[in-house]
DNA sequence: CGAACGTTTGAGATGACTCAAGCGTTGTGG
DNA sequence: CCACAACGCTTGAGTCATCTCAAACGTTCG
């Protein structure tokens, strides 16, 4: 059976006969794909998930000079993109690595299995997911970024967040990190995080003492930090009307 | 309200006064902690969740050797670890960076408020959460290990996940990865991920030719990638009764 | 006042990078 | 069926970013 396996060996989730039958009466349709071949391009909007049957996938985010930072490969058996069902928009690219076999599930199908369709059950999971969102920026910041970048896009992405909940005016908020939490942080030691620092004020774009960063140019700092806040999910801002790449 | 900045400013989940209410009716009490203080130790089994309401707390992976990685940054009106509540025990720690002032929720009063108690949803909610599991593995391996190491934890968690499913006896495994792919897996470039292969093949930890990886020496890989696959949430091993520390 | 902690600076070591070139394999069109 | 283009792997030499080790300085707090 094309779902076989599906949580194989995974404590606690083994699925039962009748969620089994469910599942693989949800599949629309199984395709195969070529090698290094692109399926979905980060900001697409989703409307079918897929389950890997054999083959590698992968998961990746694109730098702005065409390098890119894979943030998960997929094995036989896995859900490649189940959170696109709660998140409806993909904040990363998923493509081939191998050539691939996957089974297609509408989220349609997903929701009739899923039922009782529970709103508040939906925004929790959206919740856990907009973490995992996070955890793949900061997998770009560590695996692409030099220490000055990282740092950069670090303080920017905090910088959003706060601003979102009203913690950050934009341009100031407060901080309380030492220079070694912020080394811990960015993978870079405190001596380092301390030149970083220093090359920031000194290149007039933010600076951070006693607990305040102050950010002096926020557009300067965001580029070097090549930071893209689309992965945050925040609302559209009301300032511009931007487009997201 | 201690709920006012939650989902506060994110696209599409902003919470009904109705469901407010009943979240605000599951708090089970308000704590303050100091700062730098642990909440949850990894692996620890946990009844509750949190919602920071004041301060920032984070949540980290411990090396082997008291050296520490965040994996996540937590700003008031977050939950810091609402993946508890599928999750039941959690792969990394919580704990506080500043004071930290928060609401805690018992599961029990969350299911309560989520109701309709979807067996299967939980299991799909878990999936996703695994995922997220894996992201904070891999943000470990770029900020905590050089060029070897990497390679080597990464070889290691894949040996884990296809030996899971079948597609690994342990000691060897198809992987039709090019020295371009692991370079990219890994943020290092194809040149440097040709010298880490030498050197573990050197090392008679293992090879990695032609698509196959083989695994001579598993112990001292994984010692070498600081590997412990207990954050894949597999069936205890039948082979030995290791425990996790 | 002294201890503890965080920050700053310097000097030297080194791991990973860049650039460059050569080699082996595979697949394709003349 | 050969030639050659495309791709992936391998190796070398030189550079540079970040690390380690070390010391000094400022601030806070008991």
């Amino acid at each position: 059976m094309l779902t076989d396996r599906l949580f194989m060996n995974r404590r606690g989730v083994a699925l039962t006969e009748e969620e089994r039958d469910l599942l693989e009466a949800a599949i629309l349709e199984v395709r195969t794909f070529p090698p290094r071949k692109t399926i979905v391009q980060a900001g697409e909007q989703v409307g079918i998930s897929t389950l890997l049957i054999e083959g590698l996938m992968s998961r990746y985010i694109d730098d702005h000079k065409g390098m890119r930072q894979l943030v998960a490969v997929q094995v036989p058996g896995e859900f490649v993109d189940l959170h696109a069902y709660p998140m409806r928009e993909l904040d990363h690219s998923v493509g081939t690595l191998t050539p691939a076999t996957v089974a297609i599930v509408p989220h349609s199908a997903l929701s009739a299995i899923l039922e009782p369709r529970l709103e508040l059950t939906r925004k929790f999971w959206f919740s856990t997911l907009m973490d995992a969102a996070m955890h793949r920026a900061w997998l770009f910041r560590l695996g692409r970024l030099d220490s000055v970048g990282r740092v950069a896009h670090f303080l920017s992405e905090t910088n959003a967040r706060l601003e979102a909940v009203g913690l950050s005016d934009g341009h100031r908020f407060i901080l309380d990190l030492t220079q070694a939490d912020l080394a811990e942080i960015c993978g870079l030691t405190t001596v380092h995080v301390n030149r970083v620092i220093r090359q920031l004020r000194e290149a007039e774009m933010c600076l951070f003492r006693s607990s305040m960063v102050e950010i002096l140019d926020r557009a300067a700092l965001e580029r070097r930090g090549d930071f893209d806040p689309y992965y945050l999910y925040l609302k559209e801002p009301i300032s511009n009307g931007e487009l997201h790449s």
